[in-house]
Formats: structure tokens, sequence, C-alpha cells
DNA sequence: CATATATACGGAGGGATACTCCGTTTAACA
DNA sequence: TGTTAAACGGAGTATCCCTCCGTATATATG
């Protein structure tokens, strides 16, 4: 009742090791822009039969976020480390270009993106949160410095980010969306005393 | 050669009667929250057979950009009423503010401005072009007062609204929508001299 | 009104996908 | 080595998108 799980018998090696084959494959599959790679396909690719993928990840949008689910918390975890090199705003600022980069390096990730920034699914939760913690220290800092507004809600500037990155087909999407941090980031701050 | 079209006949009048049924059942659907309503459901309910839909729109898209490009267009055709009535940099915030309505009025609509803002494919391109000569201009305006900064490309504010509309679905994200566009003028506009 | 014909209609059917069900196989443990 | 819970595989079901083509009809004309 009180443990996460009652191991009432190591999980079985075939399983773990095709979970993983999955994973790999739809990575692979994903960066490479096949974003609507059909599920038979990947189960193929991996080796295992459709019936195993759909065991290990209910829908699409589970495999999609637990594809995404250990970059995510990368992501998240590059945080600190900007906060300790940079004045405030700047590691905000910082940390909202390697959120594009990011998004840029896996494509896609928008409909990822929808469930864990928007969504009102309870899927990506765990995912959501940590992403949010993360902006929402950065911003912390930055209006304790009294560079930034009070009345900024962290979670608007990920919305716009994230927003942009549906449009990640169209070219020059990437500049569009470093501007756009630049303009947020200028919004944001604090006006001169 | 030199006409849009050479109408050697009148058009069929059920030809026109059904492809206005499918606009407003599609409308209706749409805006009823019903986003990914099968198109044979849309013919069912307009009383026609699904090959007459295809007939009048070659795919989704083309039916969503069809039951939207009116709306678009009033909508695009509100800005120079908001030019004439207020400085530079209020008539962009209450034209953007008037696009957040618009979006909440009509659900949905996001897939559409995917399409219309970003989209690679020639479909959208009328509306997509007075919706960015609308913002166009009234950017345009504020930069020549001086109360803009030069180098703000203004379909990067459409992008970000239009992106964060694809989170209509979570609450308060009207509020949101409507935060940001503050943020965005905030930090559109020129430094103080 | 009768005839001709361009235009539009309807819906069966092809192809693709998401997801389910269940009989079979196998890894873990005693 | 035997038992059994866990995992496997893939045929089958349910939807959808979209195409094709034989049929019906609105318009124009004599």
């Amino acid at each position: 009742m009180s443990a996460v799980k009652t191991p009432g018998r190591r999980p079985r090696s075939d399983g773990q090791r095709n979970r993983e084959r999955l994973l790999v494959v739809a990575k692979a599959a994903f960066a490479a822009g096949e974003i609507d790679i059909a599920l038979d396909e990947v189960a193929r690719r991996a080796g295992v039969g459709i019936g195993t993928l759909y065991r290990h990840f209910s829908n699409r949008d589970a495999l999609i976020e637990a594809v995404y689910c250990v970059e995510l918390d990368r992501l998240a975890e590059a945080a600190p480390a900007l906060a300790a090199r940079h004045p405030p705003v700047e590691a905000l600022r910082a940390w909202m270009i390697l959120f594009v980069d990011y998004i840029a390096a896996k494509q896609i990730i928008a409909p990822a993106l929808k469930g864990l920034v928007g969504g009102t699914g309870a899927l990506y939760a765990r995912s959501g949160d940590v992403l949010k913690a993360a902006i929402d220290g950065l911003v912390a800092s930055a209006v304790e410095s009294g560079d930034m507004r009070v009345n900024i809600e962290p979670l608007d500037l990920l919305r716009a980010l994230a927003g942009v990155s549906n449009f990640a087909s169209g070219p020059g999407w990437e500049a569009s969306a470093k501007r756009l941090v630049d303009i947020l980031i200028a919004g944001s701050q604090a006006p001169a005393p």
C-alpha cells in the first residue's frame, strides 16, 4: 500500500528489452521527421508484434511522452546550471533559447508539448511539472532581483514558445522563435525605475 | 484566358445550395468542439453524399479554410478602423486582443491557423495574406510613429498568439493569451530614449 | 415542350491506421 | 524440473480518408 510497486517477482528481461527497443526506434523515427509513422511500423522496426507495443504504451500519446520524458527532464535539469552562471534574466533567456534549440533538434515535439504545457489530460503530468518547476525557478529569481515584473506567469512564456514550435514546419521558424524570446524577455522586464 | 472564370453557363443551383449546407454544418460542428468530426458525418448531417463533399472541398483542410475564410477576412478588415481610432501601438494591442477573442469564439481555429500563419502549403494562401497585411499595417504605423522597434517581424507576434491558441483547451487560456498580448507589446516597444 | 449536355450527385469500395483480443510462448522462482 | 505469472504476436475489428464512376438533373437551346 505504501510502495509504488509490489515486485512479487523480478520484471521479465524480455519485457524490458522490448520496451527499450520500441523507445529507441520511435525516437529515431520522430527525430527523422516521421511524425505520423504508423505504430505497426514502429513495432515492425523494433522486431516486436503490435500487441507488444500496445501493452507497453497504451496509445500514441503515451509512446510520445515516454520518448521525450527523459529529454525533457534533461532540459529542466539544465536550468540550475544556467542560473548559477548568469544573471537571472540572462539565465532565463538562455534557457528559453535552449528550449527552442531542443524543439529544433527533436522536430515534432509540438504535439507532445501540447499535452505537456496546456493539455487537460493527466498524461504528461510528471514531465510537465518538472518543466514548469524549471521555468518557475528562473522567473522567480529574476523577479527577486528586481529585473522582472512581478505579474508574469511563467507558463505563459512557455506556452508562447511551445506555440511557435507548432509552426516548426515553415522555413525560418527557428529564427522566428529566437526573435520571440527576445521580445518576451524585453516585455517581461521591469520598467526602468 | 483573362477572366478568372468563363461562365459559359450559370452555376447549378443545387451545387451552390449543397456547398452552403456543408459549410453551415461544418462550422456548427467545429464551433461545438467536434474538431475531428468525420467528413462522412459532415456530409450526412448536410444531407449530401460523401462524394459531394469531396467535390466541393478537396480535403479536410480545404473545408476548414472555407469555413473560416470569411471570418478571417472580417478580422483583417477590422484593422483600419482600429488604426483610425487609436494611437498606433494601442491599435495593435486592440487588434491582437480582438484576435484572441476571435479564437475564443470559434474554438479550434488553431489547426486552421497553423496552415494560415505557418504552413508551407499553398492552401490558406489568400486568407493568410489578408491577415498578414492587416498586422503588417498596424506594426508599420507603430514603427513609423517611433513607438515600436524596427526589427519586429509582425508575423512573429501572430505566430505566438496563434500558438497559444493551440492550448485553448486548458482552463484560463484566454486570460493567458491576453497577458501575452501585453508582454508582446511591451517587448516590441522602442526603449525609452 | 423536347432534346442535348455540362454539371453535380451518391455511395460502394480501396487503402491505411489505431487499437483489441486471445491462444501461445517464455522467463522467473521454488 | 515443474509451475505459473508475465509477455508475446498478429489476426481481427472499427474508423477514416479519399477515389471512382454510373446515375440524375439543372441549364441552355431549337
